[in-house]
DNA sequence: TTTAACGTTGCAAACGATTGTAACTTAACC
DNA sequence: GGTTAAGTTACAATCGTTTGCAACGTTAAA
């Protein structure tokens, strides 16, 4: 292993001694102005790279941010990481991710990982199996930043970024009843995520709020797209089937597009379909669907500028905060227009 | 900032010398077995987690790997970096990501942020804009092994991992031939990207070799849905319409399907359509998509496999290394059925 | 009894930066 | 001329590990 240049070299070959190559390099007011163009431009020409460790540990500062994500493959937090990247980046941060895989072994083994690493602070999204917030704690009582995003974590208090589920289902129903829907149905899970209960909230209170009764036969226990193709069928089939189906996210969506359209039933005229995502497939589905845009960059995003808020400023951010980040309906092709 | 338990503490309580608390933790034979127990057990019970920066400083060796990534938010490369981490957790190294963002100036940009962090080894698929390689040069000097993925290098000679773009290409079309389609189009971009020339070269070679002429007028400079949605009609309206279309990737394909659609043209009576891709979009739309599977996962993991195989042993793989990743054609329902 | 060998442990110097404080030079003031 | 202050730069400790080598006690061989 050739070795690399240090500061060491340059003070030698600048006949100046290690604290000065260092401080002139941090732009110190001490060094003369003369001394540290020299130094600067040495360091420049031998393409001089500062060795980050070993400034992490004298400072005690990594720079590096640990990001825990429940499962990478899924565009919604790949999306997410890329708003925390790009936000990462401007501040001079570089992130690590770990991925839990909705398990909470791997989630809590994912958490030692990081505080080994010696992170300057935490950014997670709960896997869906987790009930047990110990290795959070762990976390807090070693004085590591955390900041929940998404799937965040009701059992300990900490700062969180969340988007507005409950809104975002409450207005995607109101809008179907708008259009003229009366029979709305509901596709999502029971889990004890607070984005599932908050969705399953909105559409309960948009219902509500138009006095239209809640028919429990319209609400399927459901999250994926694999196993909508197999559920939709039985209750687009009954007497009284829906006119309109809210569903947790897109790929539950398009799973009841597939069988609506397998059963020949005709999409809005027929059922009017919204879903819940990233923006992603509702764009390739045919038709297009309409669906509750949640914006994952600029979760990742916010989440990242609050965590290192609380880094860099902890006495202006001791108190827990609280981000939302909007939703927006976006209406295409699934849905009934409204009436003139 | 709490500080943590370092070994010297442990060597303190312990009436220990520090030297002696590293090599128990390292299971170094030299420490008498009780003594290394009695260490052990005192690291675990107060929760001891070795600085890895200090060790890192100490033996030059960050057990980082730096993984540079065009577009975190296009899914198959998510999916990739799935695979990386997946490979990399088993081997202890952990991961840490930048994007280029398809910019090459941003990619020079990220390769640097790695070489400063110190990273044991890059791997990097190369951004669209990318035509010089003078940066990759520079981590070849460093002596840090690089390993491309998926969008390799030709300009340099590096080890890389590829999956079988000519091949599918090519069985992609012989399929089609096979079923009966004769007028096959192409939709691809001319980047100066490998895959995209192999895929290209795939096309023509299957029809060259079932003696159909290739007619200009079927190939489309287009690598975008949002392209192909604008692109397609004029191909699919002309008077003698292509009976088939292979598109250099799933989000392409999924745009001429929609074009197809809109214009009331049968799939897959009347059109056969493939994609290439990751599996995802194909199975959202309707009909679903054949696709020839690249297996992200799969490069991923074989990807680091190798750079890591190189950190480990260099000595045994001090040659160039080309791994090749299978791709298979996953048929769907947007391509007609070979008669029996 | 001496010596060699072995099994264990400790000493101290790295790794490459950061930073409080000391030391030096020069100019300015009384 | 002596004192002081400002402006520069150097010294040396430090961050927490790793690791070559010295040193120790014990046992076995000579």
């Amino acid at each position: 292993m050739k070795t690399h240049l240090t500061m060491k070299d340059i003070a030698r070959d600048l006949n100046l001694s290690v604290s000065t190559v260092s401080r002139a390099l941090r732009d110190d007011p001490t060094i003369a102005e003369e001394t540290r163009k020299m130094i600067k431009q040495y360091a420049a020409e031998h393409h001089f790279k500062p060795n980050t460790l070993a400034a992490s540990l004298r400072t005690r500062e990594s720079n590096i941010i640990g990001v825990i994500i429940p499962d990478m493959s899924n565009l919604f937090f790949a999306m997410v990481i890329a708003g925390m990247e790009d936000e990462a980046e401007k501040n001079n941060y570089s992130i690590v991710t770990v991925q839990s895989r909705e398990d909470y072994k791997t989630e809590v083994k994912a958490v030692h990982t990081l505080l080994k690493t010696r992170v300057d602070g935490i950014l997670v999204s709960l896997s869906k199996t987790t009930t047990n917030y110990d290795h959070f704690k762990e976390v807090i009582d070693n004085h590591v930043p955390i900041v929940f995003y998404d799937r965040i974590c009701t059992g300990i208090l900490t700062d969180k970024v969340v988007c507005t589920d409950y809104k975002g289902a409450y207005d995607a129903v109101d809008y179907m009843i708008k259009t003229g829907c009366r029979r709305i149905g509901y596709f999502g899970s029971d889990s004890n995520l607070e984005i599932a209960k908050n969705r399953k909230k909105g559409y309960i209170d948009a219902l509500r709020k138009h006095d239209i009764d809640i028919d429990p036969e319209l609400i399927v226990n459901c999250d994926t797209g694999k196993e909508a193709k197999l559920l939709a069928p039985d209750i687009l089939k009954m007497n009284n089937p829906p006119d309109a189906i809210l569903a947790i996210n897109d790929s539950t969506a398009s799973g009841i597009l597939y069988a609506a359209k397998k059963l020949g039933i005709k999409i809005p005229e027929q059922l009017s379909l919204c879903g819940f995502g990233d923006g992603y497939i509702s764009k390739h589905t045919f038709p297009s669907l309409t669906s509750v845009f949640q914006d994952p960059f600029e979760i990742g995003r916010q989440a990242m500028r609050l965590l290192i808020n609380k880094i860099k400023h902890p006495e202006l951010f001791d108190h827990i905060t609280n981000k939302v980040v909007n939703t927006s309906l976006q209406i295409q092709e699934s849905t009934r227009k409204l009436p003139d």
